[in-house]
RNA sequence: GGCGCUAUCGUCUAACGGUUAGGACGGAGCCCUCUCAAGGCUCAAAUACGGGUUCGAUUCCCGUUAGCGCUACCA
């Protein structure tokens, strides 16, 4: 059976890498009939919060892509420290009661001192029994086997073949002072314990693996398949943070930024892997049928925001693309939440009149609030009078073309189709171009320029509404 | 500093020894058109640098440079 896993940490809000994460192993395991196992790294007691906890389920969840099982290393310490007691006895791992390094001064690395401490490494069993009975504190070390081992190799399925010299590895840390395991041995621990068959995680950790690789040969496991991810980076190439940029790396940024969760999937997918044919634009049953390693690329990638935009261009047009493919009854149904934070009340039919005059014209279901608004408004918002006046007109021109509309409007069919007969109609009896007839009325009734086709607009706002607009900016014109 | 990874248009990428180096986003222009969009067409834009190997290198090898990662009792 294939099973995967994700491991976030709860120290920070869930970052868009991290969903990529998410992301590619659950389309790994759909693609291949596996399990996907959330799995929560909360070994850290001072990082862990709880909102950060909160902020990855909520992001997890908004994607909708659901895991098979859920658990918590905190929940599994006895795990750890079996292992970690296992490999102590063994002697493939050893006492190191060095207090802990607290950064107050450079590390010496120009020396090999860094590897391991000689006095340590070689403290005797009594010795060190003796000093651990006297409870004196002390973290337990791997025994890294340069002796007898000169390297350490695995294939990567996305890098290649791997290997790294034992004597360029330290003796790391299994346990902390305070009996906590390190992510190391925890996360290989429950690899094992889990049965985790792919591990696909971040490139930040490919020189890690041979750590792992030899935690699981200590365990008496066969080592997992892994699939290391080229990073997301942000335009000035540093990797992506909290600290440094702030919310734009936030799933939740997207989500209340107006993109639909499928679209926000394909985007990130898009990042550091490509199908084999030119496809952008694909559901998630193309998404996790396309899937596989061959397909992920070896570089990072950039995520283009800006101070101003934090969204990138093509996660944007992306969403539109899936907007635009939304059957209206769906996109009014996401559009919704998003009028109504808005301050709007909306009524579903009309806002499912509205839809198709909106689908074009909006990037994310936020634009809807800006695009749309007229039509849920009972008094338009203050614009410019001068809008009003056409191309190559005045306000007198204005003025007539409006004061016409009214008896028009009042004795017309409010259908598209007889209102375009209506008002060409008239644009032609007036002797002025379409344009002129159109824009002092679309601007009387939308309060701006740019807005939907004139007569579906017209159409769904009614008889009443647009009589009322049009008589109040003939007011201002007069006035 | 040590070790490792990476390097094609501004960005995401295709080309797995032979192409006028392709596509997409973004940009510019044109068309369509009642405005705004959407759509169609066109244009500008890249193989980091230097050596090899080869009849032939974006592609293979070496070096340089640059970027990134790891080098914590963080993950």
């Amino acid at each position: 059976m294939l099973r995967v896993r994700f491991a976030p940490s709860p120290t920070g809000y869930l970052h868009i890498g991290s969903a990529r994460t998410y992301i590619f192993n659950w389309l790994y395991a759909r693609r291949n009939g596996g399990a996907v196992v959330l799995r929560i790294d909360d070994t850290d007691l001072e990082r862990n919060t709880q909102e950060s906890l909160d902020s990855i389920f909520d992001g997890l969840g908004w994607l909708g892509l659901p895991w098979d099982e859920l658990y918590r290393q905190s929940e599994r310490l006895p795990l750890y420290r079996e292992m970690a007691e296992a490999l102590l006895a063994k002697g493939a791992a050893y006492r190191d009661f060095t207090p802990a390094y607290d950064g107050a001064e450079e590390r010496p690395y120009s020396e090999s001192a860094w590897l391991f401490d000689p006095v340590m490494r070689g403290l005797s069993r009594q010795e060190s029994d003796r000093r651990a009975a006297a409870g004196e504190p002390f973290v337990i070390r791997f025994r890294v086997p340069r002796e007898t081992r000169r390297s350490v190799e695995f294939r990567d399925a996305v890098f290649g073949d791997q290997s790294k010299a034992t004597a360029d590895m330290e003796d790391f840390a299994l346990l902390r002072s305070n009996g906590m395991p390190t992510y190391h041995l925890a996360s290989s621990a429950d690899d094992v314990d889990l049965r985790a068959t792919h591990v696909i995680r971040g490139q930040d950790h490919l020189t890690n693996t041979f750590k792992h690789v030899l935690l699981f040969e200590a365990a008496g496991a066969e080592p997992p398949q892994f699939a290391h991810l080229p990073l997301l980076i942000a335009p000035d190439g540093a990797k992506l943070s909290k600290r440094k940029h702030g919310p734009v790396v936030s799933v939740t940024t997207y989500r209340d930024g107006g993109f639909l969760a499928h679209a926000f999937v394909n985007f990130l997918c898009l990042l550091g892997w490509s199908p084999k044919d030119g496809r952008e634009r694909m559901s998630r049953p193309e998404l996790t049928e396309a899937f596989s390693f061959e397909g992920i690329n070896k570089s990072n990638a950039v995520v283009n925001f800006t101070e101003d935009d934090p969204f990138d261009p093509k996660a944007v047009w992306l969403n539109a693309e899936h907007l635009r493919a939304l059957a209206d009854q769906d996109l009014a149904r996401h559009m919704e939440p998003f009028l109504t934070a808005a301050g709007y009340k909306v009524e579903p039919e009309r806002l499912l009149a509205v839809t198709p005059l909106v689908r074009e014209r909006i990037r994310t279901l936020k634009d809807a609030v800006a695009v749309a608004d007229f039509f849920f408004l009972n008094e338009l918002a203050p614009y410019d009078g001068a809008e009003l006046v056409p191309q190559k007109g005045d306000a007198k021109l204005a003025l007539a073309v409006l004061e016409r509309a009214v008896p028009l409007l009042a004795g017309t069919g409010f259908r598209r189709d007889s209102l375009e007969a209506a008002l060409r109609a008239e644009a032609a009896a007036m002797g002025i171009k379409t344009g002129q007839m159109f824009q002092p009325i679309r601007v009387a009734v939308c309060g701006r320029k740019a807005a939907p086709p004139l007569f579906e607009t017209l159409e769904v706002l009614g008889r009443e509404t647009c009589l009322k607009r049009i008589r109040q900016a003939i007011q201002r014109l007069r006035s």
